[in-house]
DNA sequence: CTTTGTGAATGGATTCACAGCA
DNA sequence: TGCTGTGAATCCATTCACAAAG
């Protein structure tokens, strides 16, 4: 067994996919999978699959695979899936609504819980619930909230001003949708979504 | 210099971003950039930018840079951002009207020119000034308009349903913004686009 | 006999460091 | 001198292949 405390984020990526697939398994009424049928259903080399759970300990049985439910909740525990992880959300634009009402969050145990923009039209309308608030009070509201997860739907023009209202709000954990780059202090950590360039990786392989 | 014919994957993503920054550089009027500057706008190192272009030949001047218009036009080219890439859109909810407005992918030359959908409800109903059209027509709609690229929007659980119409439909590039593995043959190139995943690697970092 | 877990081998990608050009 | 372009070195990830476990 390897060590468990620094994972590769390929590997990370990947668990995120095996919690999900097991999740369906265990709907369907499985308890048992092996590495060969988890490459089956999600396309992941099963060399992979084991490579990936070896950083955690033995989970399997030779010759008899995985418990689905017991490797489900071990990879929830790995990845924090196991407690809620409420987040603000900055940019109530069609892409903040599209994730504010997406249902695979919740799967992760994501919970939108403060709702920003800049837009006087919007403020006060309700999201899923959740109602529009001022960006302005950003640092005060997550404060009170307690939100440490803030997620950027902005323009990418209003990128780095989101982040450092979230920041100044105790926001330690950001995940950037917009196509910008956005400067933190070091006890922050971002991860940027890179949608749009896919795009344009895709369209390099466009032939005639 | 490289060859030219087969570059890294994550070469092409930077590509686009260089791209981009490339572009505001214009905007702002400023003609010559090097490789330290381009790591300050967006935080790719210096060395990682230059054995970027490494793969196309020499593109800069030593002792003064790169010169902003001739490199877009360059990378342009690479990327075949240089002609309009038209494509379908299946599955016009939240997500998928949120892609269909959204401004960044004229940035990469993409048009949208049909959008689908099999809720009733919601068609003949236009967003962004494309008509949503039954996804039963998309095999017919998809040749005659010769739309080569499907971008998947719709659940997971229609998204193998919607890749073969596409399919039966001639494309050959496929987008897919669903969590669902999708497979198709050999002459069809699909590119996942995982954002959810990227809540699971956060959480995984997230402390107390 | 089947399937895991993992060292060893391979294959990429990033970083270093410097020769060479403007 | 300043900065590029690129081999060499390093680092990381994936695949292979097999001994060991059930």
């Amino acid at each position: 067994m390897a060590d468990d405390s620094r994972v590769p984020i390929p590997t990370l990526t990947r668990l995120a996919t095996y919690y999900k697939i097991l999740g369906e398994a265990q709907v369907r009424g499985v308890h048992n999978l092996n590495s060969a049928q988890i490459e089956a259903e999600c396309g992941i080399s099963a060399a992979q699959f084991r490579k990936d759970l070896s950083h955690f300990g033995e989970m399997g049985k030779p010759g008899v695979g995985y418990e689905v439910a017991k490797l489900r909740a071990r990879i929830a525990t790995i990845l924090h899936l196991d407690r809620t992880q409420r987040f603000a959300l900055i940019g109530a634009g069609r892409l903040g609504q599209a994730l504010a009402a997406y249902p695979g969050l919740n799967d992760y145990s994501f919970e939108l819980t403060a709702l920003f923009d800049t837009d006087k039209k919007k403020i006060g309308r309700r999201v899923n619930g959740i109602e529009i608030e001022d960006a302005d009070g950003i640092p005060n509201r997550m404060r009170e909230l307690n939100l440490k997860i803030a997620v950027l739907t902005v323009p990418g023009s209003e990128a780095q001003k989101a982040s450092d209202a979230a920041i100044k709000g105790g926001a330690r954990w950001i995940l950037n949708f917009t196509p910008a780059h956005v400067r933190v202090p070091e006890n922050c950590m971002v991860r940027d979504i890179v949608f749009t360039q896919e795009f344009a990786v895709l369209a390099h392989y466009i032939e005639e």
